[in-house]
DNA sequence: CCTCGTCAGGCAAGCGCTTTCCACGGGACG
DNA sequence: CGTCCCGTGGAAAGCGCTTGCCTGACGAGG
């Protein structure tokens, strides 16, 4: 690998001018040397050494985030908004899929800090679990002590800035039209019980239920994943146990799209028998069949204003900032009157 | 930020000494040294500059990829084979996108390069612009004579090893069955026509209507973006062009899930009046109804594959390894026997 | 003609860490 | 009791780059 002396050996400078002239700095340099410099560069096929660079000047610039995994369509949508934000600012980020597993939470939180990123943004860590939140929140604020920014999407319960989707609002909005369209009998397939989202949601379902003079009792919500085969297995689960529902509220879409390829699959219509909700508005939600009522959440935006909260200068003890983001109904054709 | 020498004169050592403990070198230390610095270590939440590590030990480790887009399914699949493969040798990777820019793309090599990444893994750079493929190659075989190994998937015109994907194959095997089913007018859903990926499923088609005494003209081939509305619009301009068509072969599924989306839309009845098949066999093709007839691609086993390639030694020399991986098909109810 | 200001360019001190090489002390052995 | 050796720990030389500060030269002004 040539390097910089290299490079400024072949062109007969010091090394200084030679960093000067390929960083354009704003010292001036006869026309002359800058030509010999650059063709140094061309010939010797010269690239700088990051990790030098970086370390020579100690200037922060890059962050870090840390989400479930980026080809979740809930989180490259999320992924997206910080990009966008971050390449605006010419900032480049650097992502960790943590899968949901708290260690790698807490590992990755640590790579980024080790590689001296200007802030971390934490997405998709959900965990209800009091012990993980504290030993994060103490990660996350020795970290903002030494001049970083902490961003958290999706909970407030952290250390640090917050851009939060109104999840009970959302629960809401699908429960309110549930029961709007006469529903009474209304089944909950539900993601992880420990994650902050599914208790938002099911939240929102309780109080519209509690609204319309109804109640929704926990065995009529059943646990799973938060992917199809989830769903379909809750799916399965709730039918055997609650035959008489005729409608059944999924906490995401994959997990309506299990519920919908069950049903299918027991030959149950949809809506004619029952009802079927989804949640998130993936790009999948319209291209199934029935497509699915669902709620849409601004996935991008909220990215992209926590990425803005990142960029701002550090905290510097001033109450953390939370921003919330609404929800919206999406009606289509997975959802109908109840049959009687 | 702590730095070693504060955890050093913490615990009173010298710094080389925390450095091997903390690294947990082969050198011999006393367990109350040991101690007393690790103490330290937690006391001032220290963690090792990333950037020093890495330019200390001249030690290249983790290894770049460069890719479509990762949450795009094909290549989030792809990207997890490589992931588990390099997690399982302990080998960090970073995922850059580039959209298919090729600028983007050149700068990410030059980007990965400046990290000393041990090895580069190409994935969706499939132009056919020779001038470009021309600088790549260059590029590359600099970064290989440096001692870095360059891998690329998809296609293998290029400099370093490849893995490739049978895509005449699948192309063939989808064509064969369609002009098994009694169809004759065949009309293709393409991708962008710069994409090797594009000629080569088209060559394959086209080697299945010659086999069966059949043409493929270009009039009934429409190209578009690789996503549901570039299929969505190449179909609804391939249909007022040639209506008497009773196949579509889109390229890859999301195009596909377009296609039936538009037909959808007009009413037409699949596979009654036409029968439509996918490319790539994403999850999303048993959700959608029909559930598409498309073609499976190993894609995680293609990720793995690479990743192998990538971390073997350097080349010296050894004429490139060229890997090719098969396709199968998949049928399902998205095609059916010709009308007439 | 001397002094001073100015400008192009180089010197060298780090950035934070690793690692080679050396020094020191004590136990084993002759 | 002297030597040798081994087991521990430290000093210091970088890794490749940036940047504050200084120098030398040259033209301008007194």
């Amino acid at each position: 690998m040539a390097t910089l002396a290299d490079v400024a050996r072949r062109a007969g400078v010091s090394p200084a001018t030679a960093s000067r002239i390929i960083n354009g700095s704003s010292k001036p340099v006869t026309e002359a040397l800058r030509q010999r410099v650059l063709a140094a560069v061309e010939e010797l096929q010269y690239v700088p050494n990051a990790h030098a660079q970086l370390l020579a000047r100690s200037h922060r610039s890059t962050v870090g985030v840390v989400v479930h995994d980026v080809s979740d369509p809930y989180f490259a949508e999320i992924t997206r908004g910080l990009q966008r934000v971050a390449t605006e600012h010419g900032r480049l980020v650097m992502i960790c899929n943590s899968y949901r597993d708290p260690d790698k939470e807490l590992q990755y939180v640590e790579l980024l800090r080790a590689h001296q990123v200007a802030a971390i943004v934490l997405a998709g860590s959900g965990y209800h679990d009091d012990a993980f939140t504290e030993t994060m929140n103490s990660k996350l604020r020795v970290y903002e002590s030494t001049g970083g920014r902490a961003v958290v999407i999706g909970r407030h319960e952290h250390a640090g800035d917050a851009v939060v989707p109104d999840n009970e609002m959302g629960g809401y909005l699908l429960g309110a039209e549930l029961y709007a369209l006469g529903h009474t009998e209304i089944g909950v397939v539900a993601g992880p019980k420990l994650l902050t989202t599914t208790t938002d949601r099911i939240a929102g379902l309780r109080r519209a239920a509690r609204e319309h003079g109804h109640r929704l009792p926990a065995r009529r919500i059943v646990y799973g994943d938060f992917d199809r085969d989830g769903g379909a297995s809750a799916a399965a689960a709730l039918l055997d146990a609650e035959p008489d529902i005729t409608a059944i509220a999924a906490l995401n879409d994959p997990m309506a799209i299990g519920v919908l390829a069950l049903l299918r699959a027991r030959g149950i219509s949809v809506p004619g028998r029952i009802s079927v909700t989804g949640f998130d508005d993936m790009p999948v939600a319209r291209d199934v069949t029935p497509a699915l009522t669902t709620v849409r959440l601004p996935l991008a935006d909220m990215g992209a204003r926590a990425m803005t909260l990142a960029l701002q200068p550090p905290a510097d003890g001033r109450p953390p900032r939370i921003e919330e983001v609404g929800a919206e109904l999406v009606r289509r054709e997975s959802t109908g009157p109840a049959r009687d």
